[in-house]
DNA sequence: GCGACAG
DNA sequence: ATCTTGTCGC
């Protein structure tokens, strides 16, 4: 386990940060596949905090795409970097998020987030925004939706439904589970929508949620525990 | 101006 | 996100 120190220039207003999000949204790719699904490595990042104790955990757990095997895992412990603001999540999670990253001993492959890409008000949302600054593939999966509006998709798992903006769909609302509440996927970086969803079919053989943030999730509430936890 | 609003 | 018991079901 890693700690982590707020970078000197990180944002700190909300007026900061969403120039932030305004100057890095360009540098999104949007024209590349991604991996496909099922061959090579997929990343989980998951992020836990103690409010009182101004505490927050990270985990990065590795899994074998194929297999969905653990293959590797840290995690990093910090301060909270930013308050909890509906579109600004991305300024509270990264900088922790990044450090068990980078505590990594081999290459992430695909990483999955707890949250959304470019179904976002400013079209960078927490998983844009990572793979900006590690230039890696990245996919949101959010298990409520934001902003957008959608339709219910139907009944059997690997139904879907656009999250549109007016006539734009910046993400689909995808059931993982017969006739349990679907999850909202949008592209990250260096992927498109179509495989990203297949790559959240790929990680739910069992359960709602891909197996790379229910591991990631378990991660960091124990990381979280352990350094700060009573 | 009033809600809604990823985690 | 987090505060929280038991309970129904695969």
């Amino acid at each position: 386990m890693t700690t982590v120190r707020i970078p000197a220039d990180w944002p700190g207003t909300e007026e900061q940060a969403r120039a932030v999000q305004d100057a890095l949204r360009a540098r999104v790719v949007l024209d590349e596949p991604g991996p496909p699904p099922g061959t090579g490595r997929v990343t989980g990042v998951d992020v836990a905090y103690d409010d009182e104790r101004d505490v927050v955990a990270a985990a990065a757990v590795v899994l074998d795409a194929a297999s969905l095997d653990v293959v590797a895992e840290a995690t990093a412990v910090g301060r909270i970097s930013f308050p909890y603001v509906p579109g600004l999540l991305a300024f509270r999670e990264l900088p922790t998020v990044l450090a068990a990253l980078d505590a990594l001993p081999c290459p992430p492959g695909l990483v999955v987030c707890d949250g959304y890409g470019r179904a976002h008000p400013r079209r960078f949302g927490l998983a844009s925004h990572l793979g900006v600054l590690t230039s890696l593939p990245t996919i949101g999966v959010a298990k409520n939706p934001f902003t957008f509006a959608h339709d219910t998709p139907d009944t059997p798992r690997g139904s879907t439904a656009p999250l549109l903006d007016g006539r734009e769909e910046v993400g689909r609302a995808l059931r993982t589970r017969d006739a349990v509440k679907p999850v909202f996927v949008s592209v990250g970086h260096r992927t498109d929508l179509d495989n990203a969803c297949a790559h959240t079919l790929a990680l739910t053989p069992a359960h709602r949620l891909p197996e790379t943030t229910r591991r990631a999730d378990a991660l960091c509430r124990r990381a979280l525990r352990e350094a700060a936890g009573a």
